[in-house]
DNA sequence: CTCCAGGGTTTGC
DNA sequence: GCAAACCATGGA
């Protein structure tokens, strides 16, 4: 199916853009993005037009929310200039296309308690062997593993999806979601501060974690992950500062457009 | 071989 | 309250 697409929308800024780890690159291309169960293929075949390999009904009950085409991200660029904030003008020019996904929220929990102190290769090297071990078998791809399958997971299987000493992690956290000790769903409803609260009651989630689980899951535009990167950004580039505040909602966007710069 | 990665928890002061 | 030590593994 084709759609029309006019807002920024770049594939490839997307897919590496560290918030999600199953989106890649064919030979011919076009770009796969695997979400839970649901695989989306699809290709740029002119300035606005997309090749989309599901059905109307999916990209528009599915992945129309899952690229997030409800904001308008032109509009959020604009910010910058207002501020005259200069690095984050060029952050802004250098990331337009990026968009923050909304990605389910039981995936969004694992991948990043795996992500502490891995690069984002090792992060989807390990991603897909767990899903290789413990997903659904789909059409073609294997389904990101649901909390029973890693609560019933045998340790010395998890353990040869290279998770090392976040094993615990995931383990813990697989119990809490599968007994319903906590909720993923029902906590959406919670208010940023209590959200983070709930989240960081899991092992392995501290400050950084809570807050891509946010951003990428629960679309709190307000959260800002501080990582290496964006610890580099306050050091080099504002004095020791947090530069992302004073963007009030957008603060988490502007950092994944900041986030990009400075990785470049 | 060495270094470090979208950090968090535990320990010691 | 804070800083330091420690954590297991893969990719560059």
């Amino acid at each position: 199916m084709l759609v029309n697409i006019k807002d920024d929308f770049d594939l490839m800024k997307i897919a590496e853009s560290g918030q999600c780890f199953r989106a890649n690159r064919e030979a011919d291309g076009s770009f796969c993005f695997l979400a839970m169960d649901n695989k989306c293929i699809i290709r740029a075949v002119s300035e606005s037009e997309y090749e989309v390999s599901v059905s109307e009904k999916q990209w528009k009950e599915f992945w129309e929310h899952y690229f997030d085409f409800g904001l308008d991200y032109a509009k959020v660029r604009k910010l910058a200039d207002g501020h005259k904030d200069d690095f984050m003008i060029k952050s802004c020019e250098d990331g337009c296309g990026i968009r923050i996904l909304n990605q389910n929220p039981w995936e969004m929990l694992i991948s990043f308690i795996i992500s502490q102190r891995k690069s984002i290769p090792a992060i989807k090297t390990c991603i897909e062997k767990l899903c290789r071990s413990f997903g659904k078998v789909c059409e073609g791809f294997y389904a990101f593993p649901e909390p029973e399958a890693l609560v019933k997971a045998d340790n010395e299987v998890l353990a040869d999806c290279g998770l090392g000493y976040r094993l615990e992690y995931i383990k813990d956290a697989a119990a809490k979601v599968f007994y319903h000790e906590l909720d993923l769903e029902q906590i959406s409803e919670l208010p940023d501060e209590e959200l983070g609260a709930v989240l960081k009651s899991v092992k392995g989630v501290g400050d950084k974690v809570a807050n891509c689980i946010m951003l990428f899951a629960y679309h709190r535009t307000a959260s800002v992950p501080v990582d290496t990167w964006v610890k580099k950004i306050m050091e080099e580039d504002y004095g020791g500062e947090n530069p992302f505040l004073k963007y009030g909602d957008a603060a988490g966007i502007m950092q994944q457009y900041a986030f990009y710069h400075k990785r470049q």
